[in-house]
DNA sequence: CTTCTTACA
DNA sequence: TGTAAGCA
């Protein structure tokens, strides 16, 4: 295939590849294609396979280009590198899809009373949940406003309370949710902390596109460790 | 019409 | 990364 070819068949999958993308890859020694006594480069299957792979390890895993060559070169073959997760309802709108973390606070404020209201949560549930840490809200004045983040998660946790669970049961929640938090943030700090905007952008949808995939993966883990202990 | 290299923002 | 120039 010309390298024209080769772009439009990616593009299903990668809708942001270009010919120049696919050249720089080849200028940093991913990607060695024949060529033609012309000097049209020319593709074979296999080299589209590593493309291929090449995209999802830098799309999927964040990896540098001279990691992917390294990891490339020491055998990590294309069938090791996971085909795109697909969720319901996600389509190739992916990469035109708005960012749900936000850059900036959302404007929820909600008293206890307002959440107790809109959640039908017993008020005893609330102060657990801040003796536990699950939720803070903020101090201001007499009272304590909490956000929509934490209104959502007093509405879930009045569920898990329809099954018994509850108190000190819900700071394993917590805890998870902390470590991992702190295992992503750790992955893309350096992006973050970039001060081009445009690369922390990316970071911030690299961020969530990381969150769902690991949200994922946590629950197939966990499918399959109940299906275990039930039998 | 497509691709190539090189230079550049 | 993406774009434009100038060739083949």
């Amino acid at each position: 295939m010309t390298i024209g070819a080769v772009c439009k068949a990616l593009a299903l999958e990668f809708p942001d590849i270009t010919i120049s993308k696919i050249r720089y890859l080849e200028d940093q020694k991913l990607l060695t294609p024949r060529r033609t006594p012309g000097g049209y480069r020319l593709y074979s299957a296999g080299d589209v396979a590593r493309l291929r792979t090449i995209l999802r390890l830098q799309r999927d895993e964040f990896l540098p280009l001279r990691v992917i060559r390294q990891e490339l070169a020491s055998g990590r073959s294309e069938e090791e590198v996971a085909a795109p997760v697909v969720l319901p309802g996600d389509g190739v709108a992916r990469a035109k899809r708005r960012p749900m973390i936000a850059t900036t606070q959302p404007g929820g404020a909600y008293s206890l009373e307002d959440v107790v209201e809109e959640t039908r949560a017993d008020p005893k549930l609330v102060h657990e949940l801040r003796d536990y840490g699950i939720i803070a809200g903020q101090q201001s004045g007499g009272t304590i406003w909490f956000d929509d983040t934490e209104r959502e998660i007093v509405r879930a946790t009045v569920e898990l309370a329809r099954y018994g669970v509850g108190g000190r049961n819900l700071r394993v929640f917590r805890t998870s949710a902390d470590r991992e938090a702190q295992l992503l943030q750790q992955i893309l700090a350096p992006s973050l902390r970039s001060r081009n905007p445009e690369r922390r952008r990316e970071a911030i949808d690299a961020l969530e596109n990381l969150a769902t995939v690991a949200t994922h993966l946590k629950h197939l883990l966990l499918v399959r460790d109940l299906r275990r202990l039930v039998g």
